[in-house]
Formats: C-alpha cells, structure tokens, sequence
DNA sequence: AGCACGCCGACT
DNA sequence: GTCGGCGTGCTC
C-alpha cells in the first residue's frame, strides 16, 4: 500500500491523501504535479508533498488520475518556504501554491459532452433545449460547458446536461489539457531535390517566364540566407520578398520548398553588446567595502543610499560577485518600478543571463522563466521580479536584492497568501543561506530599527553621484496664500513663477497629486447632498474625460448629473481635487505647455506606462500630472522643478503609518528633480507648513523622522514594537457582521486582554455591499508569535462551528502594513 | 474555492 | 405546476 499527501490550489486548511500503486511509488518524488479527481466530478493539479505507506484510517484514499511530470517542477526548498508562509500569514499551503506556482502549471479538468453512438434515440422524446444540444452533436464531434450555455443562451445548463445523460443521448467525459505550449516559429529552406545547382537553375529559369512572385520569394531566401548564415523564418521571407504566405504555400505543394519549426524562447533578450562597468566613485565603493564587511557577520544588510546616490551600480557588483561563485541572484522591485529603463540597464551589464519576471507577462512567458530557473539555466542566474518572484525554483540562491525596501506594494493584499515580500525574502535566503541585502533612500521603520538593533548590517551612501546636490526644498503655505488671494485654482504664485522659470530654461517639470479623477465628491450647492456609490460607502469622484462619476473602490460608474438627486437643483459643485483638474488647470494656466498625466486610468493596457514615460523622455511632454505612480525609481534626466499640490491629505491619512508613508513619497518624488548638474527645486504646498513631518522633508532628515516615529510606534505600541493581526469580517448583513465581531472581539480578548482593539467599522464601512468590522490584536515582544497564531486560529475555528455567524467571510492580515 | 444537494418565490 | 435563486456542507 502506497500513498501520497497532495498539496491542491484551494483554501482548504488540509493536505489529502490518494493511492498509488507500487510502480508509480518508485517514480513519483516530492514535488512532482498529479492530477487527482477531486469532489464528484472535478479534477484538479496537486503537488505531491509526502510519499508513505500509512493508510488512512477514516476514509479510502482515492487513486491518482495521472502522473504529470518526470521531474519534480517544486523544491524541497520551496515546499519549506510556502510551510513558513502559509504558517506565518495564517493561510492554507493551497493558497500559497496558488500564488506561487504560473498559472498553467495548474491543469483543471473541463467536461467535454459528445454524442452517445452505442444508443438509437428517439428523437421526438427530448424538450426543445435538449433537442437543440443533441442537434448541435450532430454537426460537432463535442461541445464544452461553455458552448451549451451559448447555444442555449443561458447560465445554468447543467440540469439539461443532466436529463440528457440520463437519456443516454449523451457521454460526459472530464478532459486536462496542458495549459501551456511551446512556441514554435516556422522556417522554410529548398527541398532536397532542388539543392544541387543545375536543378536550381533550370527552376529559376522556369520561374522566371511566368512566377515572377515565386522567383522573388527564391532569390529573397537565398540572400537572407547568406547574409545571416542561420536557418530562415517565413516570416522574414515575407516580409523581405512583398509576397503573401500563399506564394509560399504554393512552393511548398509544388514540392520546392519545404517548411519546418523549431521551438523558441518567448522571452528573448534582445540587447546589445556588454557595456563596461561603471567605475564607482569613492563613496560607491566605500559603500560596497562596507557591505562586503558586513555580511561576513551579517545575513541581512540595510542600504540607506539617498536618491540618485547610485545604489544600482552597487548592486551591480555584488551582483556579479555572486555569478562568479556560479551562484544564482535575485532582484526585487516593487511591481511599479519594473521599468524599461532599470531592466534594460541591468541587461547592458549582464547580458542575456538576466530574466525578468512580471505580472504582465502573459502566463506562457512566465512558464518559460520559471522553467529556465528550474534547470538553473544560464538565461536565469539573475531574476529580476516584483514580489511573486520568490517563488521561483531557485537551486543555488547567493544574494538577493530588494531595491525600494520601504514600498508597502511588497506587502500582497488581496488574495491570500497575504505575505510581505521583502519578509519573505529574508526567509528565502536564510533557507538557501544566502545574503539579503535591503535598499532604500527612505528606508521602512522596521528595517532601519533592525539595523539599530544590529539584526541587520547598516551601510549608508549620503553623496549623490557626480555630487549633485540635493534638490532645495520650499514650503509653501496655501492657506495664507488663499488669504491674499495668491491662489491660481491649486497653484500658488510661487509655484507658477518657478514653473515660469523652469520651462523658460528649457527643463521639464513634475507635478504631484496623489489623487485620479478630476475631484473626488459632487456636492449640491442647495442642498448639499453628494450623490454615493449604490455598493460602496463612498463618494463617488468625477471623471471629466468621460463626463462620469465613479467609485474607486468597486468599479461602479454612472453619466455625471445635471442636476441634484436629492433635490433637483441643477447647480452641482465639486470639492477636493485630482490629477484630472490639476492636468485641466496647467492646460488653463499654461496654454503653450504639453501635458501628461499618468495614473491609474491612463496607464491602462500593458504599454501605457511605457508610452507616457517615453513621451515625457523624448520631452514630448513640458509637464507631467501624476499619482505615487511617478515616485517609483523613474530617471527622468531633464527634470528641474517637482510641485506637491497638497501635502495635507497624506498626513491626515488614518493609519499609524500615514507618517512615515508620506515622508517616504515626498522625499521619492523630490528625488526626481535635478538629476543632473543642475540643482532641483521642489514646493510642497501645504495648509500646514509646520508641521513636523514637511520640515523634516524639507531638510532630508531621515534620521530625524525615524527617531521620532519610532518614538510614537513605541507610545502607541505599533510595530516594530508590538506585531499586528488584523482580522476583517465581511457580510452583506450589517447587523450579522457587527454581532459577529462582537463575540469573535470578546473571545480573542479573553485571551489576549487589553492588546485586543475593535471591533471596529474602517473609514470605508461598505464595500462591494460587505460591510467590513475589524478587530485589531497586538503581540507584544517576547509573547510567541507561532502560538499566539494557533490561539488566533483555534478562536477562527470555534468561530466558523457557530450557525449563526455562517457565510461571514474572516479574511486575517499578518503583520499588516 | 467549486460543486452538489436542498428548500422557497416568479414565470412558461 | 417548474425554473432557478442561493444557503449549507463536503471534498482524500
């Protein structure tokens, strides 16, 4: 007797176990993928995680469907990793396979319906629908769930599949297919018959009379042949030749031509040749002397390197040290800074040894750079990815580099796994003993408190390259400027006046409102009412491009008004404002200037982000309007002035990290002007100039900023001092989620005492019609935090047996940033 | 998460 | 009368 512990793709707290038989126990290894009938009728792709010999004693181990690899295609270092995971962030181990593995790695079963041909039916005892299935048979070998709901027009057509497989007029049958497949590219070359010269001659001479198109697609072969010595693409032929695939076609019936596929990378690397290294200069290398130091005693290093102090060139070193010792690199960056720009430089550096990975890859592209990980191979020793690359099939990790440390879109927020990437990283490395090194210009609380604490190694960069010098930081008080009526829509005169300046010397300027949409509440002048999202509890925010509101937070939109709901009244007013209206009034204020704006709507697509820098590169655009998208590791050359149009709605964010978040944005975005020899400029406009966090901007006091928060996070007990759960319950049934999290409240807070807060409705109490109640617990240093999760679990447990509270949905957040 | 089973309103 | 709504319970 022979079994495995399978890991499947669902939220299901458990592993299950299948048998196998005796021969397939002798091939199968952890990590392998088996396809297993799971439930009545599905099929699902597990991981094998176990291989033994114990029967169940319960039940009776269903048999495995199929055997899908001859590999293992997961680690042993990986299944270590999604077991810290799932039991660090409170999920299933199912839910991180599903996060960690390219989605056509996961196979699911389709039922396939074809006509039953061993029975003579009576036509005239099917209804109409049936009948209209079994005609469609007639035509069609065999039809998908999915095309019986379009014949039918309807969702529902299982009870009719049903009926029709109880008349034997039909076989159901449950069909895997592989998800990915290779990508092959054709070729074409002369027959054997045709590559001796006189047989050739004679049919260019027979082609010459009458196939002129036939005769070019020839020669066209021929020289592209010569010239690049490789086999060549019809593609190519093509397009050199002006003729149509069917002349081709044509060749190949007549017997002269034959074509053929080869498989190919989707992922090609198409650079030039190696660019030399940069020489660092003295503060770059002393800087990497330093690291080099640390990690001789340290795992984890924090590189606090102001903006532009080249921090990039750093790790190009010790990245290339690493390959040297034939070892394995990983670069992380937040999703957003996943720039041409960076990928392409590392690529100057390193060739085609680099391989990128990406949510915007198209999940073929991901298979092959998970694949190429896997084999270790020489396409893969550096990857640079967003968070999700973690997971990848590293064999001989030596370092791993997370650029941005501080960017809280490491932290995945809705499906589960809920998982911090740069926390995760750590772990990785650890498992692999390999070096993390940490970098950032404003670097997180945590981090800088760890390397405080001597957990981690702490280098610090304080020049800029080429000792350009730190952009000049100006407050500028809007409400006193609103007060002697110096106020232009949003732009106070001094910010004019220095974007007069800057455009007068030829230079390029960034705007920033960390807002889309035009303005984000409609109000009445009457009456005062602002019309609201039906599903959400929010304003919804105008959109002038398309004359609409919507809401941001479930999608919904509708035509703006013309005149009150509530009272009729057609003067409708807007409050606040986004980059929609600031982008309007540079359009109003400065006639002649090109304007950009990049945000979430005009970033849309998988090139709209490229587009827009491109644009603002070539200097297509004078002035660019955008969210925190603009903040991330951009290097726009030309940029002199950056404007912040409202600092105060950052800093009134409620959250305990609303502080340090906005001095991380407004020190990144500041980074941005004057790159180069010329001293940038920034203004922040403010209602609030004094306020301690904008003065500690203005005068790029990091250290200051850290020890001051670190000070309230201590008062207020909040990480890194006490570690967070967070626990949301969601219901379309406000009454059901808030006596639910009473009782959820009153039993962690038998447990936990005073570090249990909540329950409590969020700002935003309805979203996508669930209300949302949060319970909020503290763990205090020194309370274990494996144990203090399994309580945390138990109550979820005794919580989820009670019938009243059934279908409110508990989503938990660890350590939630 | 799916998906089946099972019990109540608006339609051919 | 049925179709189909989604509440509840289970999956090796």
């Amino acid at each position: 007797m022979h079994f495995i512990d399978v890991i499947l793709p669902i939220p299901l707290q458990n592993r299950f176990t299948y048998s196998i038989t005796q021969a397939e126990s002798g091939f199968l290894k952890e990590g392998m993928r088996v396809s297993i009938p799971f439930g009545k009728s599905k099929i699902y792709t597990g991981i094998v995680a176990a291989i033994h010999q114990t029967k169940p004693l319960i039940y009776d181990a269903k048999q495995i469907h199929q055997i899908l690899d001859d590999t293992p295609i997961v680690t042993q270092k990986q299944l270590q990793l999604w077991q810290w995971i799932a039991k660090y962030y409170m999920c299933t181990e199912g839910e991180v396979m599903r996060a960690a593995l390219p989605n056509a790695f996961l196979l699911e079963s389709e039922t396939i319906i074809s006509k039953n041909n061993a029975i003579q039916l009576n036509e005239t005892e099917l209804k109409d629908d049936e009948y209209l299935i079994y005609e469609a048979l007639q035509h069609q070998s065999s039809l998908k769930i999915q095309d019986i709901s379009n014949i039918l027009d309807k969702k529902n057509v299982l009870p009719v599949v049903k009926r029709l497989v109880e008349k034997e007029a039909i076989i159901l049958n449950e069909e895997i297919y592989d998800k990915y497949k290779p990508k092959y590219v054709r070729y074409v070359k002369l027959t054997q018959a045709y590559t001796s010269q006189d047989s050739l001659n004679h049919l260019l001479e027979n082609l010459s009379s009458r196939a002129t198109k036939q005769r070019d697609v020839i020669l066209t072969l021929f020289s592209i042949a010569a010239k690049t010595k490789k086999p060549v693409k019809v593609a190519d032929v093509v397009a050199e030749s002006n003729a149509t695939s069917s002349t081709i076609k044509t060749l190949i019936d007549k017997g002269i031509l034959e074509d053929y596929h080869i498989q190919i990378d989707r992922v090609v690397y198409e650079g030039e040749d190696n660019e030399a290294l940069k020489q660092l200069n003295q503060y770059q290398t002393e800087a990497l002397q330093q690291i080099q130091q640390s990690f001789k005693t340290q795992n984890v290093v924090l590189l606090h390197g102001i903006t532009s102090s080249g921090k990039t060139e750093v790790y190009v070193k010790l990245i290339e040290q690493a390959l040297l010792n034939n070892q394995q690199v990983l670069y992380l960056l937040p999703e957003i800074a996943l720039t041409t720009q960076l990928v392409t430089r590392l690529q100057n550096y390193f060739g085609e040894q680099v391989a990128v990975f990406h949510s915007k890859y198209s999940a073929h592209e991901r298979v092959e750079v998970y694949n190429q990980v896997l084999s270790n191979s020489a396409k893969a020793k550096i990857v640079l990815g967003a968070r999700s690359s973690i997971f990848l099939p590293f064999s001989d990790l030596g370092l791993i580099i997370v650029d941005e440390e501080h960017e809280s879109s490491f932290k995945q927020f809705d499906p589960a796994p809920r998982y911090h990437a740069r926390d995760a990283a750590v772990v990785l490395a650890s498992i692999f003993k390999a070096k993390t090194l940490l970098g950032s210009a404003t670097p997180s609380i945590e981090s800088y408190h760890n390397a405080q604490q001597k957990k981690y190694g702490l280098v610090n960069i304080n020049r800029r390259y080429n000792n350009v010098q730190l952009p000049d930081i100006e407050l500028v008080d809007i409400k006193d400027k609103q007060k002697r009526k110096k106020m232009k829509g949003h732009f106070s005169d001094r910010l004019i006046e220095e974007m007069n300046e800057a455009i007068k010397e030829g230079h390029q300027i960034i705007l920033f409102q960390n807002r889309r949409g035009y303005s984000p509440i409609v109000e009445c002048n009457t009456c005062g009412h602002s019309p609201q999202c039906p599903n959400c509890d929010v304003s919804l925010t105008y959109h002038q491009y398309r004359k609409q509101l919507r809401c941001h937070y479930c999608g919904y939109n509708s035509a703006m008004l013309i005149k009150c709901m509530a009272c009729g009244t057609p003067g409708l007013d807007t409050k606040g404002f986004g980059t929609e209206q600031i982008e309007a009034e540079v359009k109003y204020i400065f006639p002649d200037l090109k304007v950009g704006r990049m945000d979430l709507d005009t970033t849309r697509g998988k090139f709209g982000y490229e587009k827009i820098i491109t644009a603002f590169e070539q200097k297509e655009i004078d002035v660019l309007v955008g969210t925190q998208m603009l903040t991330k590791g951009l290097d726009f050359r030309n940029v002199k002035l950056v404007g912040i149009m409202n600092a105060d709605n950052m800093l009134n964010f409620p959250d305990f990290r609303a502080h340090e978040r906005s001095f991380q944005l407004m020190l990144q975005v500041s980074g941005r002007a004057g790159r180069t020899e010329k001293r940038g400029k920034v203004l922040i406009q403010t209602y609030n100039p004094y306020h301690k966090i904008l003065q500690q901007v203005s005068t790029n006091d990091y250290v200051g900023m850290f020890k001051e928060q670190l000070e309230e996070r201590y008062n207020y007990k909040y990480p890194p001092f006490y570690r967070l759960v967070k626990i949301t319950l969601k219901h379309r049934d406000y009454n059901k989620v808030d006596m639910s999290a009473d009782w959820l409240a009153k039993s962690l807070t038998q447990l936990f005492k005073h570090n249990v807060l909540g329950p409590e409705f969020p700002p935003i109490s309805r979203i996508r019609n669930q209300y949302h109640k949060n319970i909020l617990i503290k763990i205090p240093q020194g309370q274990p935090l494996g144990k203090t999760k399994e309580a945390i679990k138990k109550v979820q447990t005794s919580f989820e047996a009670i019938g009243n509270f059934k279908g409110v949905r508990i989503v938990v957040n660890v350590d939630n940033y």
